[in-house]
DNA sequence: GTAACTGCAAAATATTTGCATCCTT
DNA sequence: AAGGATGCAAATATTTTGCAGTTAC
């Protein structure tokens, strides 16, 4: 039971690392909302959520400053949007090799059209489309749609 | 100068009659919002539509109306979501062969993070990722964001 | 101390619902 | 004639902006 605690707080203390770490890494205050924005996304490990989820997980958290924390989050590269068509923005954590011109999410999302949950895939996803003279493409998003586990 | 004329009478009255089909195929009355819509999609074909880029090409349309016509129309399969984070659902038009529970678009589309048009791209997508077992792939979507030629 | 961040109010934008009326079949 | 579609009003949801007060550095 003691030992259980104690791996407990070794986790907790690894993860408030983490993120004191991401912060400084990206040039940003350490204030309590972002610490709970990326615990949360920290513990939601491969799940993508929306302003909702997060105002609603964390309760106490204004709607409005939750708005602008993430939008500084995308930003500065510590987040990125997981697209889907299920109206509201949804965002994932980056990887550490993210910065805020080069993203490296070669990885794909599953919406369920249920439950409307957004999880990360694993697998790189290697898309073989032209796009015509004088596009640029920055960012590549692969969107898989259909009924989780869950719901199936 | 006559010939030119007929040929864009001609070609008016074969969108006509395509618009027409489209319609009965899918046992939807022919009023004119329906019209008008489809024949815009036609118009812009290969460029997705938001409800505001419609609302403000056809200035008549009432708002709510034409809210309730796109979703008739994607529930029907007439048209189909366009995916990409720029906060409001864009709209293309279906492949004539895409039924309510069957969609064949396995085509990329392009998001310009500038000018915030999005395209149609050709050429088929073949996602390789694996998802976990129990889980349903219905449709898949792939995005591609960057900057389009007009704006690089 | 200063610039950055927060949180409240309010505005702007986007979407849905109810209902009486009109139109397609 | 009858059910579906429209359009107006109004409700709800979502996102952005302004500003005064607070906090991290």
């Amino acid at each position: 039971m003691v030992a259980v605690l104690e791996q407990f707080h070794y986790i907790i203390n690894v993860m408030q690392e983490d993120i004191q770490k991401k912060l400084e890494k990206h040039h940003l205050r350490k204030t309590n909302m972002r610490r709970e924005v990326l615990e949360l996304f920290l513990q939601s490990k491969g799940k993508a959520l929306s302003n909702r989820d997060i105002e609603q997980a964390l309760k106490s958290a204004d709607r409005i400053t939750l708005y602008r924390t993430l939008k500084t989050f995308e930003e500065k590269g510590l987040i990125h949007q997981a697209v889907d068509n299920s109206g509201t923005a949804k965002y994932a954590l980056c990887r550490d090799d993210c910065t805020v011109h080069e993203h490296h999410h070669e990885h794909a999302h599953f919406h369920c059209t249920n439950c409307d949950e957004t999880i990360c895939l694993e697998g790189a996803i290697n898309p073989q489309v032209k796009v015509p003279t004088g596009f640029v493409v920055e960012q590549t998003h692969l969107v898989l749609e259909g009924v989780c586990e869950k719901c199936g």
